[in-house]
RNA sequence: AUCUGUGAUGAGUCUAUCGCUCCCUGCAGAGGGAGAGGAAAGUCCGGACAGCGUAGGGCACCACACCAUCUAACCGAUGGGCUCUGCAUCAGCAGAGACAGAUAGUGUCACAGAAAUGAAACCGCCCUAAAGGACAAGCCUUUUAGGGUAAGGGUGAAAAUGUGCGGUAAGAGCGCACGGAUGAUACAGGUGACUGUAUGAUGGGAUAAACCUUGUGGGCUGUAAUGUCAUGUACACUUCAAUUUCCAAAACCAUUUCGAUGGUAGCGGAUAUCCGGCGGCUCGCCGGAAUAGCAAUAGUUGAAGGGGGUAGGCAGCUAGAGCCGCGACAGUAAUGUCCGGCCCAGAUAAAUGAUGGACGUCUUCGGGUAACCGGAGAUAACAGAAUCCGGCUUAUUUAUCGCAGAUGCAU
RNA sequence: GGUCCCGUAGUUCAAUGGAUAGAAUAGAAGUUUCCUAAACUUUAGAUGCAGGUUCGAUUCCUGCCGGGACUA
């Protein structure tokens, strides 16, 4: 196979979080990370329940912190641009046999630069690694 | 030249890597094309489109209100009229105007003031009478009573036509002259609002952004409208099948190859239900029962059909009152007609992003007489389509151009 | 997406178009008390912003700003 050296760092729909009930259930039944300014709401799925990638996510800011919708766009698409990069490293990460629901919200108040939101996510996403391992 | 105000235009360009949404080609790997704004905003007006409603008319409610034109339509635009304000003070220029009606009616007008609307007499001015002073009378002034008077004073946001002459006891549009205001009639100009001239009339507070009157317009709701497809779960309805206890003695009836079989019947047992007791108490054991009856057009279970319809999908959805041309013609203009060319976002937890490079532009530093050269920094402000258009309002940076005003310099 | 309502002292509410915008409570100062509380006296404090109508605006009208409710 010659795609096996090249990594994709694409982020189609499939890979999106975008049903209303899965995400009610996601905020009911997940467990919350807090790094700031990054809050990850993630929970664990069944493998019966499949989907075509490992992994859905969803990306959020509050419309009481910002009330116009150019910072809430561009808040959206920087956390969309930090996740993309680091996606292949994830994957590799996760346990093989398991799907996982992710929710990415930003809680700072003022917009960081890209380089700061990427570390941060790293971050928080590898304290998520951690935890589910251990249960 | 600078500053201020105002209007118009534009919103960097090219490119590399990694991505996002839609469309096209291809069996596929993949390739190609397109991808936010002048306000996309506020949701303040007006439409298109859709659903529902609807004989016809009226009342109520809401909106609008000088005229003409433009427009699909408008609380919009263009041009014009009138009024007010500012500058000039001759013409004019600029700005503002919710600009129908106060002689249809009702309400309100605080405080002050005599009086705030059937207007009015506090001071003042004048006349008459009585009393008093003085006294021959005339005269003088004070008080009281009755009257006349809107010139003067003072109050107020507002007190009802200005000036002059006549007139009068004093005064007054009471009369006259010259002005000003209002509405009426006639003539002239203008499509019209309106303007000008002439005639005779009037002397009447403000407020309709108070109720209201007059005129004009408006059916209601909105693309999350509306239509359509429909998995799973639950359910209305229809059809079909199964089942609504199981085993079973004696006795009776039928058949018989005399072994038995079938029917009626139901002693007894099982199982279920109920009651009581005990235990190791989601269960088990023991004991008890006038429980398990009728009927099948009924109940239950299963299968098939089937309706509404949830999650969700699709249509609506983007070719249109469309965009471009310093195109032509008509018009003062808004705008219209014609010609030629073009296809230009369609997402749905919601696409247009990240990191570099080059050029251009701006700022700044250094060098240079200058053209220019080199280094550093910035490339923005307001802000993100959500059915689609036409406006209005609000937010806003930088560059260029136009207009107006102010200041300075040169001629 | 659509529809509607409301903005008054720090807080909760009043005020018919009429001028010093009122009351309760909270704050500050004082009296009283050995001290505190209570009580009493005094005091400061506000019409969301900008225009307009009117002699006069919290009130009426227009445009912004902020907050809230309903609907699906």
């Amino acid at each position: 196979m010659l795609s096996l050296n090249m990594i994709r760092y694409s982020l189609s729909k499939s890979e999106r979080l975008s049903s209303l009930k899965a995400i009610e259930r996601l905020f009911q039944e997940g467990s919350s990370i807090s790094k700031y300014p990054i809050r990850l709401v993630w929970m664990k799925m069944n493998q019966t329940e499949d989907h075509d990638s490992p992994v859905q996510v969803m990306f959020s800011a509050s419309k009481k912190k910002y009330p116009r919708a150019v910072d809430r766009n561009r808040i959206k698409r920087l956390l969309r641009e930090g996740y993309r990069l680091y996606k292949p490293t994830l994957y590799s990460l996760l346990p093989a046999d398991q799907t996982f629901h992710l929710a990415l919200i930003y809680i700072g108040n003022e917009i960081q630069s890209m380089e700061l939101i990427q570390k941060k996510i790293i971050i928080t996403l590898g304290m998520m690694l951690d935890e589910q391992s251990e249960t």
